[in-house]
DNA sequence: CACCTGGATAACACGAGGTTATAGGGTGGA
DNA sequence: TCCACCCTATAACCTCGTGTTATCCAGGTG
């Protein structure tokens, strides 16, 4: 019945003291004022102004909405700011869920890329393997999550994938990581059947499984005598000579081990990094810098990792 | 750009969780809410709502929205009671000037009336000589007046008189105190000729205008001999045999002096009392009671001073 | 008395905001 | 696995709130 026009009208009869001061403080004409203070008083069933001679004045009821106006008006200012402040990135909070060995390189540079241009966007950001981080996303518990499917699967495998929007930021590429002393360690490619008789060390689940599909192509049944879901581990047991294993590239790039030599697969194999989110969230100021950022992040690492030919 | 209607569609699909759920709690259809939402968004150019699956999840900034929504349309609520209690003759305020001889019987009568009816107005009072209540009226510092006028003159002289509404309250007649002990205080009537020779009690400025004008038509100038506001003192003069004066009838039916005879004149002066106010103050309800019950206490007076004939 | 200023009114235009009808996609049960 | 249901999006349309301009009218003033 009252809203914020009518206010905004009556306040400023209040502060102008005319019909037509209002309208010029307004930006409207003297008439759209006068027929706005009929129709106020003709829902309220009120007089809400006296007019007086040449003079208009406010009755008690007008300015009892007069007196309200102030701070109706303020606090929609307020929200209004505070929206445009989250559209204009002066604001705003991204819930960044990614899978650990992402955590290394791609996504602090990321969010470094972010505070630096966008220093009032506060991102929190949580690790989470790639189907926690999907149904953080479907749950609204995450804004955008940074997932990786191995070659040939799809990125989350209960999820619908149409309700996402992926961006793919990099190509993984796997290598396979032995110790130094390796017989095999010189050789710049490996072929995977001639580790089918080593110990091999298993890293988080969807890794492991990636393993046995790809020994299960080269032909035997790997050995899986440690398992672990930290590749700081997983190198430090492959650099005692455990060990091999299959390593992201992603990883060596921050945790080199000196006693530890990668080859090439023979077939190559990756896994393909993704950052996701929902179409709507896609369209967040805050969320699009953030895409951004990691997109940006990640062409750094492969810029750095597969030097372009000259 | 931000208005309440966005607002309490906002605070809804937050409380329901789901634009049908709003859309019902608002009696609306599901498209209005819909369309509003898209609306919003295009304004203030941000996602607001996350559509997810069969599920609408409010964003940061629809959250924002939805905050603010709450007190904001408390407040507006707010205001509309307000105004409406006011509209309802449940609150409100009159401020009333009336001339000192009025506040004897007519006012208190009056406002009585309005205390046993309306018991939460308040009616501020205060006495004036009509040029000052009508002034008072005209600035806006007062909102209804009792003034009175002496026969063939207008109410308020230099006022404007088409600015205000006047509402005749009663006639009130003048009559002629003389000391008890008179010589012609037996008689029924009075010509004011046969009291040229007396020592004359004046009241107000505009009552010794109207001895004046009374006396010099029946040819004389009369001889004044002392001069107060004080319609106690004036009576108390009269009753010491210092002068005759002319008392208004509302003054006798208040004070009472027994020592005093009062006598009609001959030809009949009265004073016309009116309630005035101005258009659109006689809209506002709390006024409208209020002169109501003026000129109800108003009738009271005049049936008991003038009885009707069986 | 004429002029100027400020409010009211009339006639009109446009867009916000509602409606119904209908299509489309996700969910859950048979 | 498929169907039926539920919820949202879209289209087409209608109404009315709210602005406009043009004009009139009254109060105060030189």
């Amino acid at each position: 019945m009252i809203d914020a026009a009518g206010l905004r009208v009556m306040r400023a009869i209040a502060d102008e003291g005319s019909f037509t001061g209002a309208a010029v403080s307004l930006g409207y004409s003297q008439p759209a004022v006068s027929q706005m203070v009929r129709r106020l008083e003709q829902r309220s069933g009120t007089v809400l102004v006296e007019r007086i001679g040449r003079n208009v004045r406010l009755t008690e009821a007008g300015q009892v909405l007069a007196r309200y106006a102030v701070s109706v008006l303020a606090s929609l200012d307020a929200a209004e700011e505070e929206v445009a402040a989250i559209a204009g990135l002066r604001s705003g909070r991204v819930r960044l869920m990614a899978f650990p060995s992402s955590s290394a390189t791609l996504v602090p540079r990321a969010l470094s890329l972010v505070r630096k241009r966008f220093p009032d966007i506060t991102v929190t950001f949580s690790e989470g393997e790639p189907p926690e981080s999907l149904a953080a996303l479907r749950s609204g518990d995450c804004d955008l999550a940074v997932a990786f499917a191995y070659e040939g699967g799809d990125i989350g495998r209960g999820e619908d994938l149409d309700l996402f929007v992926s961006t793919k930021l990099l190509d993984d590429e796997v290598r396979l990581a032995v110790p130094r002393d390796h017989p095999l360690a010189a050789a710049g490619d490996a072929d995977l059947a001639d580790f089918a008789q080593e110990s091999w060390i298993a890293g988080c689940p969807r890794c492991r499984g990636h393993l046995l599909s790809l020994s299960r192509q080269a032909g035997f049944v790997p050995k899986v005598s440690f398992e672990t879901e930290d590749y700081i581990a997983v190198l430090g047991l492959v650099s005692e000579g455990l060990g091999v294993a299959l390593v992201p590239d992603l990883i060596l790039a921050a945790a080199h081990n000196p006693d530890v030599a990668t080859l090439s697969l023979k077939p190559a194999s990756r896994r393909a990094i993704h950052a996701v989110t929902t179409e709507d969230l896609q369209r967040v100021p805050a969320v699009k810098a953030t895409l951004e950022a990691l997109c940006e992040s990640a062409r750094a690492h492969t810029a750095r990792h597969t030097p372009v030919s000259v």
